[in-house]
DNA sequence: TGAAATGTTGGGGCG
DNA sequence: ACGCCCCAACATTTC
């Protein structure tokens, strides 16, 4: 009978580096086996979505490739983590199960389930923290309710103590005599039959180190600039950290701290003010995952009552018409193909396609979220929920009710010359700058010149955006009116 | 992490 | 030189 192991289960947190499930497991010294559970066929929004698979195809196999280098290798397992853990713990001889935390309601009764069985069968249990800054009941207002506005969240955040180091990667990771059976990632069948996922493969490169490559660029080419740098989707002026925080091939404390260090080695004064601005991005997550923790009925349910009965439209063509980049208006067609083809938006976009999806078609903000849950790369319970909520206003420090995008003016303010459109765009490529963001006020002459027919190469806008606003405020004001 | 309507101001053209 | 108008620029209010 071969030596006891430790057992660490892997979910959203496929690195090596500032792991501190792996880390404690390989402290202990006796032999470590990483597994990984596809659970497939569990509840809505309880395994990732088509893009989100795609991901984590690429993704496992890095993380598997990394545990080799150090000597270890990934056991993937597909089923009911429960009885999945009861069997490998068998072959295994394992005497601890070690895990980092989750915060999603699902999986969070999935662990408590799982650690309530192991602990009953004598193992130990351990979890930690490996993809917050902050824990979620660390942080409450005067009246030890969990906050709903993020300004006096974050504050709360900050006043605590600064994130520490993160944790370095294993140098060895000690391996059982004998390995238990493994699926080859290939069974899992994450990736997509149909050759969609060509514009992902052209964008992305999952894995840690795609991380710190992305983490790299960001700092050297747009921390400085950031406050404003960020807000241009025509531009590389994000990290484009947003997938590899999801499935934890980054950590926030390695992101923070690769920030901090780097504001300081330059110089301090000219950094500062973007440094935060940055952070501030992390401090957005924590509110989601927090805010998820403390009210988790809310990635179906608005987290203000009041909502439940808002007037919703159920309108199937109109929503097919915004997923597929068909809206007439330039600047959220951009931005819902720039999804379609490499399963990410930039942010301003996407608070743009989601205001005009809830506010201008009145469609349910769920449909929304339901649809970036299945193309974005990035797409994580916590921000979707978040945003969402957010843009409905219907959540926490939410949108006030008559915060309308223009899309055109939004367009205009943070894509002025119209690079954004082009890309994604093409039929419209050809048109001068000044109609780019509307082509139905361009003069047909133009729109010749253009090679453009409009309602042929490009359809008319759907709505009309003057009337669409005044119609939801009209809504959204009734339902401030006390009943 | 808006936009549109409305109000105010001040410079320049012009009689 | 003066007052008047126009209007852009900016500020404030309202949705």
């Amino acid at each position: 009978m071969s030596p006891p192991s430790t057992l660490v289960w892997f979910r959203n947190d496929l690195r090596l580096a500032d792991n501190p499930a792996l880390w404690e497991a390989v402290e202990r010294g006796a032999p470590v086996v990483p597994v990984f559970i596809m659970q497939e066929a569990g509840e809505k929004y309880g395994s990732p979505g088509g893009a989100g698979r795609w991901w984590l195809h690429y993704s496992l196999h890095s993380l598997d490739a990394d545990l080799r280098r150090a000597g270890s290798r990934l056991i993937v397992r597909t089923g009911d983590p429960l009885s999945v853990l009861r069997q490998v713990a068998e072959e295994c001889h394992a005497e601890a199960v070690f895990w980092n935390r989750r915060y999603e309601p699902a999986a969070v009764a999935c662990d408590a389930e799982v650690k309530a069985e192991f602990r009953a069968r004598g193992l130990t249990i351990e979890s930690f923290n490996g993809s917050l800054l902050y824990e979620p009941w660390q942080v409450l207002n005067q009246e030890e309710k969990p906050y709903r506005v993020f300004t006096p969240f974050w504050k709360a955040c900050l006043a605590l103590r600064e994130p520490g180091s993160p944790l370095p990667e294993p140098a060895h990771i000690p391996a059982p005599e004998i390995w238990p059976v493994s699926l080859p990632i290939e069974q899992l069948h994450l990736e997509p039959k149909i050759g969609w996922a060509q514009g992902l493969r052209a964008a992305w490169t999952p894995g840690s180190e795609g991380a710190g490559g992305n983490l790299g660029v960001f700092l050297d080419e747009a921390l400085e600039g950031y406050e404003t740098g960020r807000d241009r989707p025509d531009r590389q002026g994000t990290s484009r950290l947003s997938p590899y925080l999801r499935f934890g091939e980054i950590s926030p404390r390695q992101v923070w701290r690769a920030v901090r260090e780097f504001s300081k080695n330059e110089a301090r004064t000219r950094l500062a003010g973007s440094a935060q601005a940055f952070l501030r991005q992390l401090g957005w997550r924590e509110f989601a995952y927090y805010l998820l923790f403390h009210f988790p009925y809310t990635p179906d349910q608005p987290l203000d009552g009041n909502f439940a009965a808002f007037p919703w439209r159920e309108d199937r063509e109109a929503l097919t018409a915004w997923q597929k980049g068909r809206t007439g208006y330039p600047y959220i067609d951009a931005g819902m193909r720039e999804l379609w083809h490499t399963g990410w938006m930039h942010n301003r976009a996407r608070m743009g396609v989601a205001s005009f999806l809830v506010k201008d078609l009145l469609i349910p903000w769920q449909a929304g979220a339901a649809w970036f849950w299945d193309t974005l790369v990035d797409a994580d319970l916590a921000n979707n929920t978040l945003g969402w909520q957010w843009t409905a206003g219907c959540g926490a420090d939410a949108a006030p009710y008559f915060r309308v995008f223009n899309p055109v003016s939004q367009g205009e303010k943070f894509d002025p010359e119209g690079r954004y459109v082009r890309a994604w765009v093409p039929e419209l490529a050809n048109l001068p700058g000044r109609w780019i963001h509307k082509p139905w006020e361009a003069p047909e002459r133009e729109l010749k010149k253009a090679g453009v027919e409009l309602g042929k190469d490009y359809p008319y806008p759907m709505v009309d955006h003057a009337a669409a606003r005044l119609r939801a405020l009209e809504l959204y004001q009734n339902l401030k009116k006390p009943s």
